[in-house]
RNA sequence: GGUACCCUGGCCGAGUGGUUAGGCAACGGUCUGCAAAACCGUGAACAGCAGUUCGAUUCUGCUGGGUACCUCCA
């Protein structure tokens, strides 16, 4: 069995463009996994305690502050903005991970890992909290090697907080907050009633579902340093070994350049996307063609928003999708597999399994797709093996590990309203017999008005909404 | 300041020590009553300078510009 944990989101505000990049990244990659015959285990958490507004130990929780905002319970917060993003991952087609633990429900599972790491000598009380003991951890093993940071330079960088007098050194993290008088979401501990550390939750939760050693730990590259690189320390501190075999971050998406970022303020939410409701949006976007654009880059490289690109995503899209569409239709003549096609698979294979490289994967299709349109234009033949060979790529390749469903079909035209368009069509095309061009322009044009496309070909007039 | 990364044609975005990435846009053609779509074809790029090399967009160094992390962020 494939272990997958990724790093979900701190529910204390809605999705934006950011969280769909790890979603639909990991997304695929589970999916890949299982097209490959993998049993895949895909664990995403939720945060919803000990993710403080800043380090300095005087940080309020995240999700507590909003509570307090609102007037409402933290749990009420943390359901409303969980329900959010789900809806959001779903619009997006990702599938749902086989488990998906919630830090406040993990509390003794926590508890016990703290305990853990004292007793390894990794750790010490200090006023009732419990830090992580960053010196004395290196002596034995590396602290930084994550992120490529050497204790020293982790020292000499770390700055001086306020209110951090507890700890020995700045750069020892919590493991274990006492609460303070107004805090809001506190339980008992030996050491004090309180609250686990944020980096703790994702330790405690991975080797719960996935045991002390799994495959892969994804999550945003904002998060390698401190997140990773304490969660690292904390799983060694506590078994001996870091617990993860290969550690996969996602780049940033940026907007003018600049990382897209709640702190920086300059974040769209997935909603504004789908419903062009921001000022920098020309219009609205489809879920799906976000997931392509998201796609189209290698979830390594920041990727910058722009309406042109998402424009661009959106048409190159709709192009692959309609050869999706069109490929099962295709006349094909008794043979072999040619080595065109055959080499075609493979080239995609070999690319998503070249570390999940979609793009240059994406690139291939549209060899596909090319040809398709061939075949359907009748400029290029292929064999009934090819054609398998072109329906699999599109179907289990392009839908099923890519993820890019048909929006159409899921956008709510009944049948009801595709009969009413084929009674207007034959309209259109009883004008055109008598020459009646007039009329049939008129009927074409308001139906574009309607948002209904049509298109004149050989076998008869199609039409997309 | 420390660490890491990036700079590719009009835009987005892969990749490689010598061979067309791809998408979008543009241009020419085919098709069409016209349009759209589709197809065929075309052009166009590797920030600058120096070095290594038979050969560099790809390696090295320097310069310029930009980004991320170093406090919370996917």
């Amino acid at each position: 069995m494939a272990g997958i944990y990724v790093c979900g989101p701190t529910v204390y505000g809605d999705a934006h463009l950011g969280h769909a990049r790890p979603g639909i990244t990991y997304d695929v990659l589970v999916r890949l996994l299982i097209h490959l015959g993998y049993k895949v285990r895909y664990v995403r958490n939720i945060t919803d305690v000990g993710h403080l507004e800043n380090d300095s130990d005087e940080g309020e929780d995240k999700i507590a502050k909003k509570a307090r905002i609102e007037q409402l319970e933290p749990m009420e917060i943390v359901q409303h903005y969980t329900i959010r993003y789900h809806e959001a991952m779903k619009m997006l087609n990702t599938l749902p991970p086989s488990i998906e633990p919630r830090a406040s429900g993990h509390i003794p599972e926590q508890i016990s890992l703290v305990s853990k790491i004292l007793d390894a000598g990794y750790a010490y009380i200090s006023n009732g909290s419990v830090y992580f003991d960053v010196e004395s951890y290196n002596k034995k093993h590396p602290y930084g090697v994550l992120s490529g940071r050497t204790l020293e330079n982790v020292i000499s960088n770390s700055r001086v907080l306020d209110g951090a007098d507890d700890k020995r050194s700045p750069f020892d993290f919590a493991l274990w907050k006492k609460a303070s008088p107004e805090h809001i979401m506190r339980w008992d501990s030996p050491w004090s009633n309180g609250f686990p550390g944020w980096h703790l939750e994702c330790s405690a939760m991975s080797a719960k579902y996935l045991g002390d050693k799994f495959d892969i730990h994804g999550g945003g590259m904002d998060l390698l340093f401190p997140h990773h690189e304490c969660e690292l320390a904390q799983n060694t501190a506590a078994r001996g070994e870091g617990g993860v075999r290969y550690w996969m971050h996602n780049n940033m998406i940026t907007i003018n350049g600049q990382k897209m970022g709640k702190s920086l303020g300059n974040f769209i939410t997935l909603e504004e996307l789908f419903t062009g409701s921001h000022k920098i949006l020309e219009r609205a976007y489809t879920p799906m063609s976000i997931r392509f654009f998201i796609l189209q880059a290698h979830y390594r490289s920041t990727l910058d928003f722009s309406n042109e690109a998402l424009i661009a995503a959106e048409k190159g899209y709709r192009k692959m999708m309609q050869a999706s569409k069109d490929v099962s239709g295709l006349n094909a003549v008794p043979g072999e597999l040619s080595d065109e096609i055959r080499a075609l698979r493979e080239a995609v294979y070999d690319a998503l399994c070249d570390d999940l490289n979609t793009s240059v994967a994406i690139a291939h299709l549209f060899d596909a797709v090319r040809i398709v349109n061939q075949v359907k234009e009748g400029s290029n033949k292929i064999s009934l093996q090819d054609k398998e060979v072109l329906n699999s790529l599109f179907k289990e390749i392009a839908e099923g590990v890519l993820g890019l469903a048909d929006d159409q079909a899921s956008g709510g035209n009944s049948k009801i309203l595709s009969e009413v368009v084929e009674l207007i069509l034959e309209m259109r095309r009883e004008a055109k017999a008598e020459k009646n061009f007039a009329r049939s322009d008129e009927i074409r044009e308001r139906l574009t008005s309607l948002g209904i496309t049509i298109k004149d070909t050989k076998e008869g007039t199609e039409w997309t909404l």
